[in-house]
DNA sequence: CGCGACGTTGATTTGCCTCAACGATTGTGG
DNA sequence: CCACAATCGTTGAGGCAAATCAACGTCGCG
């Protein structure tokens, strides 16, 4: 039962007391993904909050081609979800699955809301959670906005370092707005010169 | 002294003591601003938190051949900034400024951070609205991905109609992605069909 | 009135996509 | 443990969506 990871992050921000703690603990569960499982699939609600704390998972839409589109990858010590699905609860338009066989704590919605109205310190926590994440997600969109995919690849490669040698090219390729194919032409073409 | 907006949205979410609230307000800074005056300027530190309660204002970074491009519109009762340099106290990649002669409530980021301390309810608040602003942000950037500048357009109407009839059309065009000439030719084929 | 911002239209270019084919891995069932 | 399938990266030819550049008419505003 591995819960020190989260429970580290959080002392990060806020300290809890004792019985505030187990308080917690009692409401997240492990799990264990195994690789390409679906973990949210699109149209069914998000009724999970997902922390992952081995391998990798991706959420990701699919166009009406059939494409995917990588949004997030989410390594250990992040986060992930269809946010507006799990706020409204209503269906989602992501897909969740694991990149590689992966470690996760999930904790049920109702659980979730229950949970910050009773320790209200979490809130503190998952507000600063919100802003880093949002921080992140203004970024990407302007690199979206004003840069050419070369760039695009080369920030996040020094956005996710370790991502890169684990992650096929063609994930990185979708989470950066190409073809595979064309990423791997570019890439070519950055050696060359 | 307009802080109704604001307060009557927070109320939404939480209910705040008398003293609470007199001592939040304290902090709340109206203001001012005219057509084009800039709040924000990529480099800067953003030190302040803006939330609009009259006009329009919008934040974009521009890119190295010196073309704008939009992140946001905030119309009233919207919160805009760039969230990496408010968090990180770090300089801005991004410009605010306003779209037309505007009204907003500023709170200065140290009294915000003393202001969470003295009234942590407003915790949560911050943290539905982090959550709210992040859930629209991961599906502009799945549009972003998924879709063709056309359908980028339509939803754009959808989620902001009344933008729509005050903004000009080339502030449309930056926030989707697209040069201005490409949406006129755009709209005119939409036209014909 | 005259200037500057905006929308439009046309000609041309380009960044990126599509489709197709191929070799190299990986992995999986017999 | 091998054979076959699936997945991946690569390369090339051709195509398309969107950008660039340039010119022009309109409008609102100082």
């Amino acid at each position: 039962m591995d819960h020190t990871l989260l429970l580290s992050a959080i002392a990060k921000h806020i300290s809890l007391e004792k019985e505030e703690e187990e308080y917690l603990i009692q409401f997240l569960h492990p799990k264990k993904i195994k690789k390409k499982q679906l973990l949210l699939e699109e149209g069914e609600v998000n009724s999970k909050l997902i922390y992952v704390t081995g391998g990798c998972l991706r959420s990701y839409a699919v166009d009406k081609n059939g494409f995917e589109h990588v949004l997030q990858f989410a390594p250990p010590g992040w986060w992930i979800g269809d946010m507006h699905s799990q706020l409204e609860q209503l269906p989602a338009r992501l897909n969740i699955d694991a990149v590689e066989d992966s470690e996760i704590i999930f904790i049920l919605k109702p659980d979730f809301d229950a949970l910050l109205l009773k320790v209200p310190k979490l809130e503190r926590y998952f507000r600063i959670l919100g802003q880093n994440a949002l921080a992140a997600y203004q970024y990407r969109q302007i690199d979206h906005l004003s840069l050419p995919a070369i760039e695009r690849y080369g920030n996040f490669c020094k956005m996710y370092p370790s991502l890169i040698r684990t992650l096929p090219q063609k994930q990185v390729a979708s989470y950066i707005g190409v073809t595979p194919e064309f990423l791997s032409k570019m890439l070519n073409n950055a050696i060359v010169k």
